[in-house]
DNA sequence: ACTATATGCGTACAGTTGTATACTTTACAA
DNA sequence: TTGTAAAGTATACAACTGTACGCATATAGT
């Protein structure tokens, strides 16, 4: 039924406006209607509010982001080279989906609480989704569960930060990219030393 | 000379309302003088523009970090519980700089792009001069200095995002805290073993 | 064919914003 | 004490904002 092809129009126009200023809150309804070619009172056919509006762009980038990661995890893998080859994967998608990720990154600072907790909740069910696959790797058998959930939440903190430096700066993405997969490396090792130096503890 | 009395007013307004919102972008120019009390004009007495105001700011929230930062380094720590001291003088004054502390956390995805490379300028600072002090710690010792640095700027940045959960979550604080910890203990772990297996593979 | 609903547009209005011009007060140096 | 610069105020205006009301069109169900 062609369903709301202008509330589509919003929800893009936001983000493209969002993602050009780095933040949510400072865009106008009026603003919006310009970029998406509608008149300003359309706006209320489809949403409350900006809030309203914020929340639904919100869950249309979290469903961007899952589908894709979604095709991700049916990837087949070099079991030596997995971490190289998730970031590849995570970086051209990032180059792909650059208003969707610029987003993601600043509005976890966004003035509206409803919008931070939004993007909390998904970024949280991203970080368990890849945990799960994670705990099925050889190195990390050892490691509780809780553990390499706390890790993958600091990768998905990182990743979401410098993928707004790897969009802008197309000169550092290599240094970006090494940097990167030097940074999961370290949790991993430190994250095993750590489980390993505190059964010792609790042995003794 | 009493000099620019009105000029820390609208400052100390900025910081105020910038960490209400989450977002100095937003903040017009006569709420800015109203909530320093002042008439809008005189805004334009001290500033040529909000985006002057929010260099100015961040200036002032660097020097008052930055300041805080010297006074920490002065102080004994049992060499057994640095990371655990260092963090609790840390937190201690994240709830001391509310304003200062939220205002530099969020304005790093802010839309001003002087606005950022400031504050960006400002933290790796911090990071290298925590460094310096990291680097003559015993378990340190091997590891190279551009390392130290980087485990650093990780730590930095993490810090500075659960600041702003600190203080918005007193009753997470204490998980926040052996998070934390537990992070940078992770993290320095990794270093280690990251060094020493890339100098085994250097060797063979 | 008729009705109801969803979507969109035009006009209108009050409130706010940034900024320009001109005036007043304060502080201080000569 | 007078002159000058800094700091603050008052008024005014055009541009923009969110929002309310009414009307137009298209779509779908009966």
């Amino acid at each position: 039924m062609a369903y709301a092809e202008g509330k589509q129009k919003l929800i893009d126009a936001a983000m493209k406006l969002s993602a050009e200023k780095r933040s949510f809150a400072n865009i106008g309804l009026r603003e919006l209607a310009r970029e998406a070619g509608l008149n300003p009172n359309t706006f209320y056919r489809h949403f409350e509010s900006l809030d309203d509006l914020g929340i639904c762009m919100i869950e249309d980038i979290g469903d961007t982001l899952s589908h894709a990661l979604r095709s991700v995890r049916q990837e087949k893998f070099d079991p030596e080279r997995v971490n190289e080859q998730s970031l590849e994967l995570f970086f051209k998608f990032v180059l792909q989906y650059q208003n969707a990720l610029t987003v993601a990154a600043c509005e976890r600072y966004s003035t509206s609480p409803e919008i931070r907790q939004a993007l909390e909740d998904r970024l949280e069910r991203f970080a368990i989704e890849i945990a799960a696959d994670a705990a099925q790797m050889g190195a990390l058998l050892l490691l509780p569960r809780e553990q390499i959930d706390q890790v993958m939440r600091h990768v998905i903190h990182h990743c979401f930060r410098v993928a707004v430096e790897y969009i802008e700066h197309s000169d550092k993405r290599e240094q970006i990219f090494t940097e990167t997969r030097d940074y999961i490396l370290m949790l991993f090792m430190g994250a095993i030393g750590l489980n390993q130096s505190r059964q010792e503890t609790n042995k003794s």
